[in-house]
DNA sequence: TCAAACAGGGATAAATTTATCCTTATTGCA
DNA sequence: TGCAATAAGGATAAATTTATCCCTGTTTGA
């Protein structure tokens, strides 16, 4: 497991939140147990975009920041679930709001996502 | 400016916000620009454990994702201002409900942060 | 008997992000 | 004169995150 050279900030709440929200997947390895996807595979399958192993150590991360458990039952073939803790459910309504946030104007952000993929932009207003 | 290499995620509206939101520092830009401080000092002040080169990167980048907007003085020495769009101020309630979160589980947050620091955990259930 | 599903880790590489250091240019102030 | 403040970018290094590939072991089903 990597271990960070540098410490966390951790000077207000945006901070603390980056800390445990921080990762590539994190958002949506969330929502889809939310959303009752119990098992590494289910969410595999829901995030085709995402390698496998990293999938598991984000979980791992989430797992260590008390966000989800996960639950082993010893029976081959192996089976292993993930479920929100308690303090991982209170994650919901602000996901949900973000999720929410970011349909009402997908249009435009998919606009302004796709076209630093080329062209280049300037917003920059020069004086008033 | 760095070229990404691999295609952007734009499956959901989760995707589409981690895109414009993924960043060390933009929890916070945005919000200390909400707040007022709309000098790139200013902000380097109230961030001082950022990078000011780096904080330049990530308010391009907002800049580029419509986000912000960077207004640009002709005077002597130089002066720039950022502010949000009005996109840009569509996300306050959501940065607002993230820091919100963070900051009634603060207690619990900062004990999974820093423990990852050192000890390992394992929260991990087995049977039931 | 062979492949697939299942969960996950080791070793390693690649990609990406963040950080460091230095440079430009101008003005005001000590 | 010389240094601070101002904004920001180039070159480069370091840190971190993400991805690839392969391997373990067991069971079910073709």
């Amino acid at each position: 497991m990597y271990i960070n050279k540098t410490p966390p900030s951790l000077n207000c709440g945006l901070d603390l939140a980056g800390e445990v929200l921080y990762g590539k997947w994190k958002f949506r390895i969330l929502w889809f147990i939310h959303q009752g996807n119990k098992r590494s595979s289910e969410l595999q399958r829901k995030m085709p975009d995402a390698n496998s192993r990293v999938l598991n150590i984000q979980l791992r991360e989430l797992e260590c920041h008390e966000l989800v458990i996960r639950t082993i039952y010893p029976v081959m073939p192996p089976k292993v679930e993930y479920t929100l803790t308690d303090f991982g459910k209170t994650l919901i309504p602000v996901l949900s709001s973000i999720g929410k946030w970011a349909e009402e104007h997908q249009n435009q952000l998919k606009e302004v996502i796709l076209r630093d993929l080329s062209g280049s932009s300037d917003n920059t207003h020069i004086d008033k």
